[in-house]
DNA sequence: GCTCCACGGTCTATAAAGTGGACCGTGGAA
DNA sequence: TTCCACGGTCCACTTTATAGACCGTGGAGC
């Protein structure tokens, strides 16, 4: 498969569309989070630490509309509302953790083209 | 291996050091076009289409610092600046495959969860 | 000689997006 | 009676991105 084809920003690309989407600053760390267990938001949000509650929120509202998580509110007080991932939202880990994989294996290599960076700087 | 790992936003988790780099606006979409070929800046920015040119310089630079991406100045008038992929780079391709390929193939599951989405709202 | 263009950027005003914190209603615990 | 947890939303403020002007150089055209 040819990853050009990810390209053209005009005519809306299927592809960068759901990359567009992927590539936020959030919904792989959401991902990565429901990946064990269903969590409610508060727990999410301390789980993940430095996002905002808005950021949070649309975060999930994004993953939902895209089939990526499910959302279900239990009608109690406080009120409590899970989400979890969905079949889609599992079958996305798999490139996920490919992806994941290569940043562990290659952090040093780029640690070390930073640092020669600097040293040139 | 565990993808929770990628949590942790105190303390410099590696991983999300490096996604942070690559889930930004545009870092995968210049990855994907100088996949094929070397290009310099102006045809880069043309291909892409939508990216200004701050934002391409910036992504660039940054893709440059972590040793993603190689940048060959060329002494003439006008000025030649070629950008192209390292050997880190075209070995980062490799995850990046398989997430544009799920993307690909999954599309039509996303478009249909939106319009469900839609329609219950 | 004089004008104009391409190139690879940077700089600047303006617009868009994100942040932290206040705020909301509810019911149960203290 | 007071207070808190929960899952958000809303607001003022800060950060980030965008579009477009601008820069120097040298060669082409006139």
């Amino acid at each position: 498969m040819n990853v050009t084809t990810a390209l053209s920003g005009e005519g809306g690309c299927p592809i960068r569309d759901v990359l567009d989407r992927i590539g936020d600053q959030w919904s792989l760390l959401v991902l990565a989070a429901l990946e064990p267990e269903t969590l409610r938001f508060n727990v999410l949000l301390r789980r993940i630490g430095d996002v905002s509650k808005q950021m949070l929120s649309r975060t999930l509202r994004r993953l939902e509309e895209d089939g990526f998580v499910e959302r279900t509110v239990y009608a109690e007080v406080p009120p409590r509302v899970e989400y979890s991932l969905t079949d889609l939202g599992r079958s996305f880990l798999v490139p996920m953790r490919a992806l994941i994989g290569w940043a562990d294996t290659h952090q040093p290599q780029v640690e070390a083209a930073r640092a020669a960076y600097r040293a040139r700087a």
